[in-house]
DNA sequence: ATTTATGGTGTGTGCGTACACATTTTTTAA
DNA sequence: TTAAAAAATGTGTACGCACACACCATAAAT
């Protein structure tokens, strides 16, 4: 049971440590029985280099550039932020910086210049939300030539090359989101599907998103009317209100909205006075969410993992780079359906720090 | 940005590094004066030890030992093993090893001659789960006399001395079952809570379960019936299935069944085939239980992480082990809200292998 | 003058990395 | 055929950073 190091190997061999290391980096230079031989007593004696050692010895600084929405414009980018945090701390001693760059969510232009510029600077690896997919599958193609790994997180981008997108699941979410907002609804209600402040067309994920939820009317309660709406202007109360009072009046019998984005909490802010009540179902636990969920205005959350998604995405590249360690394709992550009865559990993001093999 | 070394400091203060060494571990025969001079420099280039080197070199084994129930008689204690061995593989690199104690879950001498071996060996720490809190009380009073540091996980004890607690919490779970148990609740049903298999008077978490449940009720649906019922041998179908029906013939209107242990499939299992649809609320992703839920025979499960519990604590102590950081007392795990739209998300407990910083 | 604190230095150790260097084998050229 | 050059193997060791112990000084106490 006691360690087997790199020593034990070479004496057993009969060869330096040298020859053993080479043997392991294959940096080449050792003859081919050696070579075996070597490779065969490291099997038998299960040899597990200390990951502590080799990154000490190794004495050299790796460079993960973060390429993210500016959480000043867009408050839901704190929270991945906040996970990327967590990951540097944990992966400091072991000789990784992280170099973060922002950009402005509503504004392609600023996602080329950053992207542009992180690349100048040659980072390691690449921590990627690649919001804008046209521009995203060109910063793919040039880190691709540049042998730069890249992690997506957030939105999935349907392409070889990253080695891991961690996310959610955005059709299952859909269908989930249906599966809550349909509780104790009407039999021929009618339900809306609001995609507030992106459009879906060069979002895919939003429409998948969408698809998910029809898909579930479809499947358990076809009798529902469910109509999608697009809203952009979401920061203008005022425009937001009169595009509400239309729908309502447009759908006399609309019991249920599902928001798509992390807005619900604006809905809520420019619903009109007098109507109804309407069951709302919206993303992620930002505080105005949170407080609206707690008044009752919110029925549900649907919890994406922000932090953890850039926390992840960190030791997705870290176990890439200094463990290389192979890393799963596709990692989503749960949906957690969030009520006042546990969303406090989902609040603290004291996730303990933790660590790698 | 460099990092600092105790060489930097010993360096600027006009030392050898012994002698910083000494004042960082006061291991005493430091002047006064130099001792200052040396922890303001630190301080000045903000100096941080370099774990792995600080680790490698401390080059001692430490063991944490783990006093669980067997998993063999109880299927739900594997999945806080599948933890703790995600934890071990973790910490390995750091000197740290895993001794796995097991005792019967329903026999409490087992549980004294498990923990006696345990403390016989002499661990560097103990991860524990109290079961049986009387007993429970004794080792941790024996474990503060010998100074070796505990984490409790699953049950609740009130008591100063454990380093942390990793679980749930217990009334709010019972809570948000109320909750979860009364969606599409007829104004006048029964419900009923039942402990399968093991009765809450030595286990306090099931009492505030049950607490949790009843005030849920009582503040939000005062009219519904709420009644506890206790079943023991859960594992005969036979008896079980004559408990349930004297208990349906009993509450002719009892619409949902919260069972408070694991074991919700086994109510399934004897249901009697004739009865009505009746509402299953139940606790953990065990197989038989994802199944239920998948058939629609368990309408929500309340995973409490028992996976994460095992990783936490194991990483927990290892942090405090290692890196001698202080761990919050309490660590509420999220109470997820399982239905067949996500259930698959919490199953896969592919936690990515994770670090300390 | 000798013991005993007290303050402080020097260095081997852990384990893997990577480079400089030494040795052997093979290839090339005369 | 032989010397020289080149390539292939292999060895030795100085790192990285913190730890901890052996070992000097010096001053104070006996």
């Amino acid at each position: 049971m006691k360690k087997v190091t790199i020593k034990d190997i070479a004496l057993k061999a009969g060869v330096s440590i040298g020859t053993v290391d080479r043997v392991i980096h294959n940096r080449g230079k050792v003859n081919k029985n050696v070579s075996k031989r070597v490779t065969d007593i490291m099997n038998e004696l299960g040899y597990r280099k200390n990951i502590l050692a080799s990154t000490l010895a190794f004495n050299k600084k790796r460079t993960i550039a973060t390429i993210l929405p500016d959480p000043k414009i867009d408050p839901y980018w704190g929270q991945p932020d906040l996970g990327i945090n967590q990951g540097q701390d944990a992966v400091r001693d072991f000789g990784i910086q992280i170099k973060k760059y922002w950009f402005n969510l509503f504004d392609v232009e600023t996602f080329i210049d950053t992207y542009k510029k992180a690349i100048d600077e040659k980072p390691d690896a690449i921590l990627l939300a690649p919001i804008f997919a046209k521009e995203s599958k060109n910063l793919l193609k040039i880190a691709k030539q540049k042998k730069i790994p890249i992690i997506l997180i957030n939105t999935h981008l349907e392409d070889d090359y990253p080695l891991s997108y961690i996310g959610q699941d955005s059709y299952q979410s859909g269908y989930l989101g249906g599966r809550l907002i349909r509780f104790g609804l009407k039999k021929k209600a009618q339900v809306m599907i609001l995609n507030l402040g992106e459009r879906s067309k060069n979002a895919k994920h939003l429409l998948r998103k969408e698809q998910g939820f029809k898909d579930f009317f479809i499947k358990n309660a076809p009798k529902i009317e469910v109509f999608t709406a697009n809203f952009f202007d979401f920061d203008n109360p005022k425009k937001l209100n009169s595009f509400l009072e239309q729908k309502l009046q447009e759908y006399p019998n609309l019991a249920g909205i599902y928001i798509t984005t992390s807005r619900a909490y604006k809905v809520i802010d420019a619903f009109p006075k007098h109507s109804k009540k309407i069951k709302i179902v919206g993303f992620d636990l930002l505080e105005q969410n949170v407080d609206y969920l707690v008044q009752n205005k919110i029925s549900f959350l649907i919890n994406q993992h922000p932090v953890e998604q850039g926390y992840k995405g960190i030791m997705g590249l870290f176990k890439h780079l200094v463990m290389k360690e192979p890393i799963e394709k596709t990692q989503y992550l749960p949906l957690d359906i969030v009520v006042i009865e546990n969303y406090k559990f989902y609040l603290e993001n004291k996730q303990p720090v933790e660590m790698i093999r």
